[in-house]
DNA sequence: GTAAACTCGACAACGTGGTTGACCAAAACG
DNA sequence: CGTTTTGGTCAACCACGTTGTCGAGTTTAC
């Protein structure tokens, strides 16, 4: 063991970094209006994007099932958060959309994000939070869209 | 949004490198004899610790409900990780012991470890990581840092 | 010393986020 | 054409978490 403490804090720090953004962002977005907003809806919703997408192509963009994907979208749907459209080009596939609702949670989450970043960004010195960013994308491979979040996250 | 990018990247940054880092460590794991260890395990066996707890005890610990904590130990029973003991101090209580293997993954997880810290070292240079460490402790509440890491190997 | 309060472990029901496998209808391809 | 591929759905299952309930055992208070 070397001199600078067990191994497992790194991780532990990371996951622990992880879950205290997610944490402040799901507690804001629910004073905010979306009590029921989970990570995983705000995961689905960017792979789903403005210009909508499949079931199945959610799944791929998240490195998950098509079904797991298609039960996802319907916990979205159930929220209001998109809604599902027949693609007349296409009878097979049914396009997911974000409703207004859905498009309000994107929108507010990636202020609330901003606003975490810059609190880093005051504690800790703007240079240092673009180091850890930095560093971070030189340590993990690049193909990292893929999500598989289940568990990770507090009830 | 700043001229930085888009807020998702730090958190999705700090999730990509956590398991980055725990999907290597089970790669590793799985090949040195333990292909049916999970993440999840490894911070209950931690929990447990080589003077071992009660179900209730890991619960509090890892922040969970104790019904939450024994299922997970009933897992770690049927993979032969821990096993239960009557304490005979208390009626009620069901000492969780770690058995020789549970504390063989424990050992190795924490090798392993090591070795990842020591390539993200070589990478980014010691004093990054150590900066990464040191920033992510001051961003993160105290509250996570729960688990008992005092007496891993009996120390 | 006994009654009340608390604690432990267990059981049940349920929610969420995953997995495979099977299947049909529609599209794409030879 | 017929064959293969793709999209959506259903069903069964698993891992991990939640509440609520409960009996048995231990503490605490009076």
């Amino acid at each position: 063991m070397g001199e600078d403490g067990y191994g497992f804090e790194l991780p532990l720090l990371l996951f622990a970094g992880f879950r205290t953004i997610v944490d402040r962002l799901h507690a804001e977005l629910a004073a905010q209006g979306h009590p029921d907003a989970r990570p995983a809806h705000g995961f689905a919703l960017q792979a789903i994007g403005v210009r909508g997408a499949t079931a199945s192509e959610v799944g791929r963009r998240l490195g998950v099932s098509k079904q797991a994907a298609g039960k996802t979208v319907d916990r979205l749907e159930a929220l209001g958060y998109v809604r599902r459209e027949d693609d007349p080009a296409d009878a097979r596939r049914k396009l997911v959309l974000l409703t207004p609702r859905g498009l309000d949670v994107l929108e507010r989450s990636a202020v609330i994000f901003e606003q975490i970043r810059a609190e880093w960004a005051e504690a800790l010195g703007v240079k240092r939070v673009r180091e850890m960013e930095a560093d971070l994308r030189t340590m993990v491979p690049a193909a990292f869209f893929r999500l598989d979040v289940a568990g990770w996250f507090g009830a």
